[in-house]
DNA sequence: TATTGTTATACTCTATAACTATA
DNA sequence: TATAGTTATAGAGTATAACAATA
């Protein structure tokens, strides 16, 4: 019984997650054109959470690490990142933010907050908070632990809801 | 004041919308090797809608008709639909399943339903509803006003969550 | 002239595998 | 031997532009 409105349910899911490539490819035309998306998330990240190692970069980006070295070689290109010797190890690189890669973080910033406040104009912030919150919880459970340092389980959504009626 | 928050929410929600690719392609690795994202989403909308043409499915599928015509070209080599020739104009081409087809599509359906099953299960039923709805309101408010014939807007979810607090 | 659809081209993102350097 | 990172290669998805056929 049940089972057949969940499997609807997990079918029109499914369309929506192959369909949010409309959304993000509309954020992706607001980028600067030497700064695609890839490269926009290194920037991002190392913003977010410091200083860190390819390997821990990848853990965020949740993309192979091969992957991660070209995104970062593109940011190295342009200045926005240094890649200093790691003292403990000499295999590893510690990945840091220059001036020039806050700067263009915060362009970056701008123009997602510009974009999205556009969009979203008839949103509340409590609909926002809500989406994030349901997304990030929908990564943890298709193994994507990593993004979340503070926030060590997002728990039940359903909870709060009912804790936070609007 | 509620600027800065909203500010570091839409930042967030960027982030998450920009991190979900994990998810889309652990979806897509539960995909036969012959049937791509693409093709799925020629055959899922087909289903979902019935024949239609080209245009329009291009509009469903929110991507440039240069795009689809590749995909369809994809999924038409296989056999699992027909391009019929539209007897209202010779310019266009009718799309339709074939039982080769609905069969493929029943193997989508039922690879979908076992990954997500596993994946969400901790999810109540209302949650994933909630995210689904979510989602659906993102696109629109995207500019992809297509993909809810039946739903013709996603009202505020606000109101929704205060409707039916679990 | 305008529109429907196809094809050619180019770009971004991704994973796998082979490789180098270090642990 | 095992691990950190790089590079080469291949595949999927997308958009733009040029084109053919029809409206």
């Amino acid at each position: 019984m049940a089972a057949m409105a969940e499997k609807a349910q997990y079918e029109e899911l499914a369309r929506q997650l192959s369909a949010i490539g409309v959304v993000k490819r509309d954020m992706g035309r607001t980028l600067p054109s030497d700064c695609p998306a890839g490269s926009a998330g290194v920037l991002t990240l190392l913003g977010r959470h410091g200083d860190m190692r390819m390997s821990r970069l990848a853990e965020l980006l949740a993309v192979d690490i091969s992957v991660t070295s070209r995104h970062v070689a593109h940011v190295a290109e342009r200045g926005w990142i240094e890649r200093l010797p790691d003292p403990a190890d000499k295999r590893s690189r510690i990945l840091s933010l220059t001036p020039a890669g806050r700067a263009q973080l915060d362009e970056l910033y701008e123009r997602t907050t510009q974009l999205l406040t556009d969009r979203l104009s008839d949103w509340t912030g409590e609909e926002v908070r809500l989406l994030i919150q349901l997304m990030t919880r929908l990564r943890e459970s298709f193994g994507d632990c990593r993004a979340s340092p503070r926030a060590p389980q997002a728990a039940s959504v359903a909870a709060d809801i009912t804790r936070t009626p609007a």
